[in-house]
DNA sequence: ACTGAAATTTTTAGAAG
DNA sequence: CTTCTAAAAATTTCAGT
């Protein structure tokens, strides 16, 4: 399995600027990387395509959207013997946004949103009932900075 | 400090909406809310400038671009009587995607995107070098989900 | 706060160099 | 890749309810 092709410079460009402003005009994106607004429709088609480009998302204000406790969920499968379908048993989770199968004395790390420490405790009972782990959560206490564009 | 006032459900749609797909037309938004077009558009300028809609970006693929290798890096401080400026110390480095401040053990926990081992080694002389800490990584095999939309 | 309409800009596709 | 063309669609503003 490849990583792909290596990126082309300006394709490179406009996924830099797609990372950092998802909703750019096409006129805009052209006038930044230097091209013609055809020649960049063309270039985000393509990466589209190639799955380079996987979508778009709105970026929200946790606190605002009343979600401000963020916390990471690892956890360590009591049965080492079971089936490894931890993520399907937790994907119908919906305050859990992130699953990463990790190296390490854990097995997988959760990054978790939720209302309250109320609704913390009711996840990880959730979780404890859906997948039969043994978990060790970190509470955020706040979040310097989220989300930054790769460095692509 | 508050949350910010309480979403109404017709807002609440708009962001689930705009944060599975991000380039939804305002066209497309004002269907599948059931709202015209021109108060759609309302509502989201106010979303933004209320700063509940924080922005755009794109979702891009790590392996595609460059990037394959994901770790988490928790961070513990040498000196604890030291300033805590941390994240000052550490935002010039573009690998590091996020940045938390936790509860427990250690203080900060760091995700990061690199080309490959040699890159993560690199980055993890740069972390110690630039804040004074000591590291310890987990590094994520895969990715069985990310960046679900909020459970709005 | 929403609707509907009008004016402007953008998107999208294609032709030709 | 560029420029040009042109139709369709989206954005944006605004008067009216």
């Amino acid at each position: 399995m490849s990583t792909g092709n290596p990126l082309e410079p300006t394709d490179r460009a406009i996924l830099r600027e797609l990372a950092v402003d998802g909703r750019c005009s096409f006129t805009d994106l052209a006038e930044r990387v230097g091209l013609s607004v055809s020649a960049v429709h063309q270039r985000v088609r393509r990466l589209e395509q190639r799955g380079v480009l996987r979508g778009y998302a709105a970026r929200l204000d946790g606190e605002q959207i009343g979600l401000p406790l963020t916390a990471f969920i690892s956890l360590t499968p009591f049965d080492p013997a079971a089936p490894d379908d931890y993520p399907q048993r937790l994907e119908h989770l919906p305050q859990i946004e992130a699953c990463y199968s990790v190296a390490g004395d854990e097995s997988y790390i959760l990054r978790v949103r939720v209302s309250s420490p109320a609704g913390l405790e009711e996840l990880l009972r959730q979780i404890r009932e859906s997948a039969n782990v043994s978990t060790r959560t970190t509470v955020v206490l706040s979040t310097p900075f989220e989300d930054r564009p790769p460095a692509v």
